[in-house]
DNA sequence: GCAAAAGTGTTGTCTCTACACCCATGT
DNA sequence: ACATGGGTGTAGAGACAACACTTTTGC
């Protein structure tokens, strides 16, 4: 199929869509000693954004998030938390939707929908970052990951939600245990150290950052070691999700 | 005018909202060593609802909030906080709307815009009590404070939206000192930890409740001291912005 | 003086910080 | 052996709970 037919099914599909409500989500991962957001590039006029997209009418706008997720990573059951909505009535400015479109050979009218006002709703996910492929979509040919401090300039009021939901992510990770999604699933302490210091940006003291971890009893010790350089080997570590169950209840 | 009159004009309104959006308030105040809800009940059909509404096409949904509050309550310059956003597709059912309707002799089809879909953003509010006047709105002509733990049912979602409400504010209020908003501008020591023991619901001990409170650094002593029992005279405290904003920098 | 409630002091426990020390591995 | 990084021990600082004590009022 040509792109210009799926953005024809694309804009047919408005009426399905519910008004007015938009999702947006902002996907973390860690790579590297970096925490990591994924960025879709539109095609033609270079804007990034993040992956988001609408709400069917009988849909909820979590499943909606859940659905954009999948599409874009092609990763299901994700860690996926709401974290704020954006109501405002100028969240910024249309024109690169209008320029795509016409770049697609789509000139729509000011009164069509999808230049419409939105209010949006943020999901933040968290993913094992080896175990996706980001996937563009028809209006993007690059979906890639960013460092989060180092971002491109973002469409609409994205970079503001990007802020948003990191802000969101360093108050919710010291006391909800959330952060071993963006590992593997297994991974050394050393690691996890890492991905603290990466989110609360700030120098942790190995000795008392592995007490406070094996303290909460949810780290389960993978008998095997680890193989490589000249050194002791770490041990490997897996999250227990029974003995954090038991926490929560 | 007529209450019909006032409900044809609202119905007509339909077109100047945003469609499939819809704000709801969740407006806290402390009685009596309760924490309270301001509730609406409807006229006819004796329903319970929070007080909400919809947002117009150039107002922020924030604004909307607001907007709604100062209707209610007569209060501007209220503390006011997003916590959640409600998107399932079937929040509960609307019976209530249309038989309140027809009561006042409109017979809304299936079609009719009050009768769609709507997503909810939940703001909550925290007010003085004493400078709180409840009124009603065009559909109900009783609004009241209750206890929040002894609510009456609730149409749609709502008592869900009001226990997600008290949990985020329990978890808001320990390190976001944002109890204050819920006393008058003076207050005795033994008030604010009724507050904080009604909120957490909990007691706390008088002697390291005072040493934490104090420490914080916000508090100033007013001067004149409390007169009535027999007992030694409390100290008034007032909330001191200016040392928080110190801290939040 | 006495009851009642406000406010202060003290002590032990727990947690976090900082740093020192020991352990296992590859070269 | 030794450099490298993983893992453990421990002393000091600070926070918090529990409880005892003092203070000020009306009766």
């Amino acid at each position: 199929m040509l792109p210009s037919e799926n953005i024809k099914d694309f804009l047919d599909q408005g009426p399905e869509y519910l008004p007015s409500v938009s999702v947006d989500c902002v996907i973390f991962g860690f790579h590297e000693q970096q925490l990591k957001v994924l960025l879709l590039e539109f095609k033609k006029t270079k804007a990034h954004a993040l992956p988001g997209g609408f709400v069917f009418k009988n849909e909820s706008t979590a499943e909606a998030a859940k659905r954009i997720l999948w599409e874009r990573t092609g990763v299901k059951d994700i860690y996926l938390e709401q974290f704020y909505t954006f109501g405002e009535p100028n969240r910024g400015n249309w024109d690169v939707h209008k320029a795509t479109m016409a770049s697609h050979g789509f000139d729509l009218t000011k009164e069509h929908w999808l230049l419409q006002r939105f209010i949006t709703i943020g999901y933040y996910a968290l993913v094992d970052f080896s175990k996706v492929k980001p996937t563009p979509d028809i209006f993007s040919d690059v979906g890639d990951w960013y460092d989060v401090h180092d971002t491109p300039p973002l469409i609409l009021d994205h970079n503001r939600i990007v802020a948003k939901a990191l802000e969101t992510l360093r108050l919710t990770i010291d006391h909800k245990l959330v952060g071993f999604n963006l590992l593997s699933e297994t991974f050394t302490m050393n690691e996890l150290q890492s991905l603290y210091e990466t989110v609360l940006d700030k120098k942790l003291l190995r000795a008392n950052f592995q007490r406070k971890m094996l303290n909460l009893g949810i780290l389960e010790r993978v008998k095997k070691k680890f193989t490589g350089k000249a050194h002791k080997p770490p041990f490997v570590y897996r999250f227990n999700a029974e003995a954090l169950d038991k926490q929560n209840s």
